[in-house]
DNA sequence: CGCGGGGTTGATTGGATTCAATAGGCGTGG
DNA sequence: CCACGCCTATTGAATCCAATCAACCCCGCG
């Protein structure tokens, strides 16, 4: 399971886009190709390089990499609001024509990909089923923001590292992204993953190091080792059906 | 300004929501006349009863009352994510076709106005501005979730209170439902609210007694009186440009 | 008049932050 | 090639904000 949409994608992350969004959707050859011949694939942008809105006039979608959405406010403190993962819009502005309030940051290596928003807007037009995908992403996206408003609000900081971790389990294996021996790449120091999970890095270290005793995951050089999926989901309390990703 | 929604709206809740959606994207006399023939009017429901999905198959509107979504999670502990004033759509989810995961619960005696599912889809189709004000919507409504997701993860106590209530003030400025004389009216106990900000509810009293004794607000019985609006926004650090109100 | 829900208050507990210090990894520059 | 500095991870100790526990008051209502 974890390596089937890994073997079927190879290795072209516009490939791994369009089949992210036939899971939302499925879209025929024809506007595969179309999406093909109409995304502009960026430059490689390096880690910790703050991307600015004017970049995001085009519909971006993230080809590889990874990306957060986060707001700064006065006292110093930070929130990440939004992690984006490959395949995925970077931000769901195009749809209504309007640009978020929010600050934008990669915190790997990525690469954006651009469709003209006009000419997205023909595509739209030309096959629905694009539309609804790009409708149905920024709705699990909007799913993603209500539980993360349920883990900041009622559970505890082992059961939010828990969910994260579940979350994007599931989420990078949808893509491919993740490892036959369940494992996969998170590039976030532990001080992000307190900014996206409301916990400070000290007890995001302690609370990691507990999780890592109940033998449900292990960590190493950046990389999440899901151990016992299982347990893991059951410290979390999660239930992947948000994500919309059971087809 | 406050007054200045209510004046023009009289009382017919089907204009509130009209008046409403105009702000997202202006609609002409076709338009809401078409809106005004297909809403079909709900019977009055008590409060603290729970809306069940099936109910939600229809495009559901709030004419009148009050709604939350809400998480229930296994320890007994309950988080809100949602607010449904009136005026807003009670569920997004027939623009991508989806129910959501929440449940979903009136806190004051409310009207729903509904719309067929059909009727609607028709209604797009003949006026887009319909369909671009239900995007523009749905778009406010992650605005305000992300708000949330920054007020539970980094805001404190007091922050969090006073953001939530300059949120209300100003949507429910928006649709005439607060008084010349800066109040509007909470249907909601302080346990409630803490289930919406992510505070016990004796820390909430606690929290709205030094509120209180700022002078930003006052209550009584039900009503919040914004007794200094730019106090409270700035004790919130509140900006409400991500409400898309200015117009 | 008794009951229950909501609001208020005090005392105590506890989870998480903050402060502080150490260790390891990695890139840069001497 | 090694020294230095910086960033990240880790650990310990002290502190603090908020939760919890426990009363009590008020009021509307049966």
């Amino acid at each position: 399971m974890s390596n089937f949409a890994g073997t079927l994608l190879g290795n072209d992350p516009v490939e791994r886009f369009l089949h992210r969004l036939s899971l939302f959707e499925p879209l025929d050859a024809e506007a595969r190709d179309a999406v093909r011949r109409s995304i502009n694939r960026g430059p490689l942008i390096p880690p910790l390089q703050e991307l600015q809105p004017d970049a995001l006039q085009d519909v971006s979608v993230l080809l590889s990499g990874w990306i957060c959405h986060f707001r700064l406010l006065g006292n110093g403190r930070r929130q990440i609001t939004t992690l984006v993962v490959p395949g995925d819009f970077v931000d769901f502005g195009f749809l209504v024509g309007t640009v978020s309030s929010l600050q934008c940051v990669t915190t790997a290596h990525s690469q954006i990909g651009r469709i003209r928003t006009r000419a997205f807007g023909k595509l739209a037009l030309q096959f629905p089923a694009l539309l609804r995908a790009s409708q149905r992403a920024a709705a699990v996206d909007a799913a993603i923001g209500r539980e993360r408003i349920i883990s900041l609000g009622v559970r505890t900081a082992a059961e939010r590292l828990a969910s994260i971790l579940c979350e994007l389990w599931f989420r990078l294996s949808a893509i491919g992204l993740t490892s036959a021996e369940g494992s996969y790449d998170l590039p976030m120091t532990q001080a992000e993953l307190g900014a996206a999970v409301g916990l400070s890095t000290v007890h995001v270290n302690r609370t990691l190091q507990s999780l890592r005793r109940t033998g449900a995951i292990s960590l190493q050089s950046g990389k999440v080792w899901i151990r016992d999926l299982e347990k893991l989901t059951a410290l979390a309390g999660f239930d992947p059906a948000y994500l919309s990703l059971q087809a």
